[in-house]
DNA sequence: CTGAAAGCGCTTACAG
DNA sequence: CTGAAAGCGCTTACAG
């Protein structure tokens, strides 16, 4: 790989010279300027990141902690990131949290640690305030996307409001007898967005004067929706409305009610929460929140958090309630 | 943040004995090692990676070229991948391509060249030979994953095959009127896998003595699908089957044919590859390929090619012709 | 405006 | 087995 001194000799300057030329700090010639740029452009010199990043303690590099990589709206989310890091010049760095004790502690206390990135963005994760802790002791600018802690600065929407929104439009279609598809975790913190979700379809079932809500625990992907929802339909007194706290949990149950030959809205009505590229297709009534958009934000907050050196605000999203076809009043 | 003299200090030895204390490279007794590795643990220091990039030229980070972000399919190879680099300690960034030449440049001459990573997987892309050879120029291990170039080391499935295998089943029904949806690229290199896909297509379609089969284009996305499958069925002459080249785009396929009231698989047959989520729920007839399979192998060939300093080799991936209920004889 | 030199935080021959 | 020192490739006060 050609070096800063082979572009300083090109130029007939010192590599000092050529920093400035190339980075666009202090001050210099602008004749200077254009004939190191174009030696380095003839040369296909571009400066080692490593080697920047020691002296500048800078990384022009983005973490992005993801839960599951697989999972639709994280894609998405991903991609708006993506769009808005690239033409500033920042790349991506992935780091992805499972369940698992270990795995967390090695992203937590070492991968985040070697110091490859000026900041980070924290998808809807589940963090225990221990583990909060240990990403503030990053020192690092960090913007949370979806609920997590109250003490990281946070874009989210209402998750409690989404929810209550999604309940009342199936309350004011005449439903009493409506379950909600979600995640429940040990020792729930309460501030994860399935229990926010939870909360706020309880919230709004109480206000109705419906005491016992109907609740089956699913893990948001499509397969388990199916089954899940497949178990409220098969028992004694099956609900007449499902709320499933995304999309992809949805189709399962749309799937779960073809399969047992039940007409979606006149034997059940449906709806989820994402606004999912094919929820139009299955005329799913759904509780829209636009991801790309989100990732868009958060890419933009944690670059103004570092060049600016403050903390991001807290922001909220919007959300908004899609009627399609899949929601009616009880048949 | 912690150093290595602080560490060194704690443990009472130098620098050097901490690093190798730490990395496992180079002789020091047992106590030593134990000693020091207590001293880091205690302060939870962990190495810098620029300053050890800077020393070693090795990175501990993957590139990842990926077109879209935001598919099924790329998200699951994309979990493949991490999931076998994050347990060697490997980190990952993400560098993602689109069709505008300006932003491809960036990507290739510019963000590639900053020696941010030890190796690269390049997931299936067009790429022109001018773009192999910048590829090739940055000195790296690289891993193609789908059709690429040739000059690159790939892993790929046999494209041509496999859409020879979605064509014969569709003829072995006894379809006639097939109609194909795919990708076509203006100068069409002829080694991208939609192009590859579609002459098997071709191929096995004048095989069969037809000698002008259907074809529509579409991006790949249900959104295109759904598009094109909705134009080739109120065409004049319509197709009993369809053979899409990726279940998203069968997926499509099927909303338009129950938009228009059509049977599937009574009027209309569809076949489509990947072997997504979702096909079993759709009873979608597929050409599985296991996406996240040939991450994991993808990672696993990157780090051998890192490690053992040689060219990865060219490996063959399995696909499988999957019946479900979406094709059947012409009705 | 430009250059010489120190320094960023590690690693690794080289001695011992 | 362990330490002192040079060096990885930049950047940035400090002089001029």
């Amino acid at each position: 790989m050609t070096g800063i001194d082979d572009v300083a000799r090109a130029a007939g300057v010192s590599a000092a010279t050529v920093s400035r030329a190339l980075s666009g700090r202090g001050r210099i010639s602008d004749a200077t300027r254009v004939r190191v740029r174009a030696a380095a452009a003839e040369l296909g010199y571009v400066v080692s990141s490593a080697a920047s990043s020691l002296a500048t303690g800078r990384t022009a590099n983005i973490g992005v902690v993801v839960p599951l990589l697989d999972r639709w709206f994280f894609a998405n989310v991903l991609d708006g990131i993506a769009s808005r890091l690239a033409p500033r010049g920042y790349d991506i760095t992935l780091y992805s949290m499972s369940d698992d004790p270990d795995q967390r502690a090695g992203v937590l206390d070492v991968s985040l640690r070697r110091g490859r990135v000026d900041g980070l963005i924290v998808l809807s994760l589940a963090l225990s305030e221990n583990e909060v802790d240990r990403l503030l002791s990053l020192g690092l600018p960090i913007v949370g996307l979806g609920a997590t802690s109250g003490r990281l600065p946070v874009l989210r929407v209402d998750d409690s409001a989404l929810a209550r929104l999604a309940t009342e439009h199936l309350l004011g279609l005449g439903h009493r007898r409506i379950a909600h598809i979600g995640f429940s975790l040990d020792g729930d913190p309460g501030f994860d967005i399935p229990s926010l979700r939870r909360h706020g379809f309880d919230a709004a079932m109480t206000d109705a004067g419906v005491a016992t809500p109907l609740f089956a625990p699913a893990d948001f992907t499509i397969d388990d929706g199916h089954r899940a929802a497949g178990a409220l339909l098969d028992a004694a007194d099956p609900p007449t409305a499902i709320f499933a706290a995304s999309d992809e949990m949805a189709f399962g149950a749309l799937f779960a009610a073809r399969e047992r030959g039940l007409d979606v809205p006149r034997d059940l009505s449906v709806i989820g929460v994402d606004g999912h590229e094919m929820s139009g297709f299955f005329g799913l009534t759904t509780i829209a929140q636009f991801p790309h958009a989100q990732g868009e934000r958060a890419g933009e907050a944690v670059l103004r958090a570092i060049e600016e050196g403050t903390d991001a605000a807290d922001q909220t999203l919007p959300f908004e309630l899609v009627r399609r076809s899949s929601t009616a009043p009880p048949g």
